[in-house]
DNA sequence: GGATTATTTCTCGACAGTCGAGAAAATCAG
DNA sequence: CTGATTTTCTCGACTGTCGAGAAATAATCC
């Protein structure tokens, strides 16, 4: 069922608009503005005149011109409007990140994770006093904070507003509330999404901003310890719809042994890093997998490999594959569109493209659209973090128009 | 990019809103109108004026009231207002319909498809031919027809607007555009939806319909010579998203062996009704697989899997298992959500149940959430012939809402 | 049977928003 | 200094929603 429509939600709407143009290009004049959101000129101005009487933004001092008639007046964002804290849950460091509304970084600490687990209790502990030093290192109080984004490997409630890790390499399946854990103190948002679905936001949003345009669709797969997927579209009223299905535990086929998660067969059990070590070492393939493999033992398997090691290529090949038939299966419900691997596995890409691509070959969709583009992107984490601010502050400018109304 | 909003645009959803609800109800009063949309009654005033000008809806004469005040007068659409064709394309019959714009069944007839597939152009004539003669037996003109909505098992593209047939069991990789086929002459939209996605359609709207609400999300999966699946997700804004996935020619296992779509290990070359065949007379998986399996054949494996025979038990367990892998997959890409089991195939359900139950239970996702709901639901042309309605009418009414500022 | 009451529909004025046109502002060229 | 040029701002017209109250109308009460 729709929802009904009323005045206040087209201001609501075209001030989302115009706010979305302003962070774009940082800085745009009156005209400008109108000829990005397709707003009169008189719109224009009732918009940014509430937008800056509220404080979220502001007309630059300088107006430097060298064109002919009355100098154009900047809008930008004011970035003391508010502050943004990202958090990045990796399975052995947590980063706390805090950034201004204009999305630039102000500070930045990280804090190791002792593989002792202690538990999502100890855990909770240590994040919200992780949130507190951020904010005394920067003389902030807690009501300045608008959104605090937070990001793991794994399953999120996809609930809109709320934030409940339900399974996750580093905590299992011990649930994680970080929407009630903040409830009381922070009135800002709180926001968890999938580490991937971020690289999925940024590669999106990047895609939308290039001047080709015509973006429709991309997945992002991030290879590792364990294996991510992010799928962005564009859905049918232009908004971005971005999702993090659960591709590593998806089903590959029984023979792929048992998986970190106690099913068999799933994706990652394949083409997770101790799923390659398992095949390249001809471990039983229901033997409990490896809690953690170093990168360096990653390494000289595929240094083994590449100089023609039977088993470890053989394992290289057996988790493309995996990945190969997950990517068919995965295209075959939604519809072809281009593939970004991610990730500390793409180290690995020569050994397990063979498997990979054969394994993307075996479909109908493929044959009639041809095979996806598959291209590789560096900086995994760089794109986390853009997905984290494209995300938060995409949210925050929608309270912005919002609570313009009350 | 999301796009601008202004006072008309609010006209517009609100009058399809009101147009919906006096869809659902048949008729309602004024004051029915305004709780049931949440509008206030001066505007329901205004837009039930603009409708009733334009001839889209009526007062009803009669108002029976029993009640104390002034009585109530009943809006009703106006069944006149337009028509809708409705044509069913499966593989040996072709069903024409005619209905009113209110919904009911004016004329219908079928026409055999010879099995000596002539090609598409042959097609293509006798397709237009039925839609005159459907025209000429009620005596309507073309332009009176606001929607054809077409419907055939396969992959459509699904571009809004587009209503081109990809790739079909009937036509094969043969293209038909209907849009282009009708263009000239016919005013009207012209869709083309897969079968089992207006199944999920009509299921959805009957779950949003129903008291205990809280409808999310449902896949219909169609059981036959062909499997389809059609998957119904409510949207972000509210709106019912269907879309029909390419879920019979996903990868199922290699060792499925060769599908009709001349891929090797289709979900349908193990559950079709060929591969179930194949299967159980130990025929070579490689197999060209069979133009048509009479149904009658069906049931004669099917009696001799119920009296225990060893391979035509194996048969059906393999397809159920390949079902439920592929539900299993489907799941981990979307959610968890009930499935409905339509199609002439149900009627071996008793047969696949094991091997589909054991095919879904091996993920990640159903150990945290539990297994699928699954319900068997009869009468799939029925349900069908509802989506086609539910879909075109929906369209046209917004249709009539955006051409009332034009 | 007439007054009262309850209920629904209709209408009016207030308010919010967008838009186009043109006035006002501000700078540069000559 | 004057005029050209470009940008910003402002005003009135238009469209739309909403709340309150008037108008309509049938059942009920006495």
């Amino acid at each position: 069922m729709l929802t009904k429509s009323s005045t206040e939600l087209v201001r609501q709407q075209n001030s989302t608009l115009v706010l979305a143009a302003l962070r774009r290009a940082r800085n745009l004049s009156h005209t400008e503005i109108s000829a990005a959101t397709g707003l009169a000129s008189a719109t224009v101005s009732a918009i940014t005149a509430e937008l800056e009487r509220a404080g979220v933004i502001a007309k630059a001092e300088q107006h430097v011109q060298g064109g002919r008639g009355r100098p154009r007046v900047l809008f930008t964002p004011r970035r003391d409007c508010g502050y943004v804290i990202v958090v990045r849950i990796s399975s052995d460091v947590v980063q706390y990140s805090l950034t201004d509304y204009g999305g630039t970084l102000l500070d930045r600490f990280e804090e190791g994770r002792n593989h002792d687990q202690r538990g999502t209790a100890a855990f909770a502990q240590t994040f919200v006093d992780a949130l507190e030093r951020l904010l005394q290192r920067s003389r902030l109080t807690r009501d300045r904070v608008l959104a605090v984004s937070i990001s793991s490997k794994g399953l999120v409630d996809a609930d809109t507003g709320a934030a409940r890790l339900l399974w996750s390499p580093v905590f299992g399946s011990e649930q994680l509330d970080f929407a009630a854990l903040l409830a009381p103190d922070w009135r800002g948002e709180v926001m968890l999404n999938n580490e991937t679905l971020l690289v999925a936001q940024a590669l999106a949003a990047q895609a939308e901003r290039a001047p080709e345009g015509g973006f429709r669709s991309l997945a992002a797969i991030s290879l590792g310890h364990s294996i991510g997927l992010g799928v962005a579209r564009k859905g049918r009223f232009g908004e971005m719809d971005v999702t993090a299905p659960n591709f590593g535990h998806m089903l590959h086929a029984p023979s792929a042994g048992l998986c970190r998660c106690g099913a068999y067969g799933c994706i990652e059990a394949a083409a997770g890093f101790y799923g390659i070590l398992r095949a390249a070492f001809e471990v039983p393939p229901d033997t409990i997998p490896a809690k953690f493999v170093p990168i360096a033992e990653m390494d000289k398997i595929a240094a083994s490999a590449r100089q023609g090691h039977r088993m470890a290529g053989y394992a290289f090949r057996q988790a493309g594959l995996a990945l190969g038939n997950g990517i068919s299966r995965m295209l075959s419900l939604y519809e072809r569109m281009p593939i970004y691997v991610t990730g500390p596995g793409t180290r690995y890409f020569d050994l397990l493209r063979g498997g990979l691509e054969e394994g993307v070959s075996q479909s109908l969709q493929l044959r009639l659209q041809g095979a996806p583009e598959i291209s590789v992107v560096l900086d995994e984490q760089r794109l986390v973090f853009d997905g984290h601010l494209e995300r938060a502050l995409g949210v925050i400018d929608g309270d912005i128009a919002a609570a313009g109304q009350a």
